[in-house]
DNA sequence: CTCGATAGACTTTTCGAAAATTATTGCCAT
DNA sequence: ATGGCAATAATTTTCGAAAAGTCTATCGAG
């Protein structure tokens, strides 16, 4: 979280990326001596990639059985979804007091890496996912970065990286690439307007839709993590 | 967190028992071998136990320049209450509304296990900061322990870890035992009685009257910490 | 006398094989 | 067939020495 310096620890920022990107199926054993050959690493290293990534709540650790990828619930999407609607509305709130014109800088160029991702995503249509997501959580940390509580903006990052979780397991992120774009600028505008209450609005809706999108699909991974869940045991 | 089965890691334990005690020193480095010493460890258990209290933000970690222990702040003390706050009472609200008699009842004995530590305490006056902490700890689980949000108990928990070792570090936690007493029965009243709005309020003033008197030992701190800093660099 | 560079000491980090623990398979008795 | 038991296989965990990196102190030049 704040301690993966890039390109210090190379094998977890990777981990991270497929446990996120769900290159990984949920609720399954992650091996240690597979992901050694999967990252060409040595197995302490691998080891502690993961005991970070469990440390986060990314996946699960249990002492002396491994580490497991965690499933899937709807339960827990509207748990993030919840708690980071709040937690974010009440961070945004406090950046937009304290804001200065460098934060609204960083929003408005946050907003316009976005775009460029999604206009790039229109001629090249794979792929995209991860780039655009990593922009995606740029702009929603550029919001925040202005807010004075370093323990709320630490939560919804957090929050953030398990929203994305849902999130990639189970829709395209370009599907409804046009109608998230003009959400994330009518929020920039509220925000940089500083209109707070409209912007706890449309953040709230912006997070709401995407849980109902996500929660859509949310049936197919319900029934897979049974599936997985029945076989585990 | 949730990742230290007790027994099993006992270095882990050891060390953050020591970081939350005010047991070190606040913003002075921690080095790797002179703790291989103290805990009788290999340097990778060390290490790992290290970087276990790192991701919970208990102590800093750069990269190659090993760990020390965080400086104390005024500031972090308010924005670690002020946000403990907010989420507790949102966790015990619905607590409130969602918790059955087994969670009455661990609510009641928790309470008689801390007055227990306390009439103990009278005789037996030194050391029993860790066993009335461990206590106060569990009390306050207990109330969020039919929080059916699991995201916000954990930050809850989170945070509830920072207050203490703001707490340990400044003042004796035996100082105002009777006035706490007191502020915790009428919380676990106030609780059970399923009087949600008085059970906010009530948590809000306990966790701010400790602030404050932890505030007011602050200056001691701050000025501790700045020399460290002044040395440090 | 000040500044910069180089050598040395000290710390952290890595790696891979050995050891401990758990899961699986095949076997025998009931 | 079924249930328990033992041997085997697979996997995780540990350990310590070697390697890489960082800081400090000394020495020489300007």
């Amino acid at each position: 979280m704040a301690s993966t310096s890039s390109a210090e620890n190379d094998v977890a920022a990777r981990l991270r990326a497929d446990v996120l990107g769900a290159s990984l199926p949920p609720a399954s054993p992650l091996r240690l001596m597979d992901l050694t050959g999967r990252y060409d690493a040595a197995p302490g290293k691998v080891r502690e990639a993961l005991l970070q990534l469990a440390s986060e709540g990314l996946i699960r650790f249990k002492p002396k059985h491994g580490f497991t990828s965690l499933p899937l619930s709807i339960e827990e999407l509207w748990d993030v979804t919840h708690l980071r609607i709040k937690l974010e509305s009440e961070a945004v709130t406090q950046a937009i007091e304290s804001g200065d014109e460098a934060w609204e800088a960083r929003i408005i160029s946050a907003l316009h890496l976005i775009s460029k991702v999604e206009t790039r995503s229109l001629k090249d249509r794979r792929a995209l996912d991860g780039d655009w997501s990593k922009k995606h959580r740029e702009f929603h940390s550029a919001l925040l970065s202005a807010c004075p509580s370093q323990w709320t903006v630490r939560f919804c990052e957090t929050l953030s990286d398990h929203a994305e979780r849902y999130r990639r397991h189970s829709i395209s992120v370009r599907a409804h690439a046009r109608d998230i774009h003009a959400e994330h600028k009518a929020i920039a505008e509220a925000v940089i307007g500083r209109k707070a209450k409209l912007a706890r609005e449309l953040l709230s809706d912006h997070y709401t839709s995407t849980a109902n999108a996500v929660a859509a699909n949310g049936d197919a991974f319900e029934t897979l993590a049974k599936k997985q869940r029945g076989r585990g045991r």
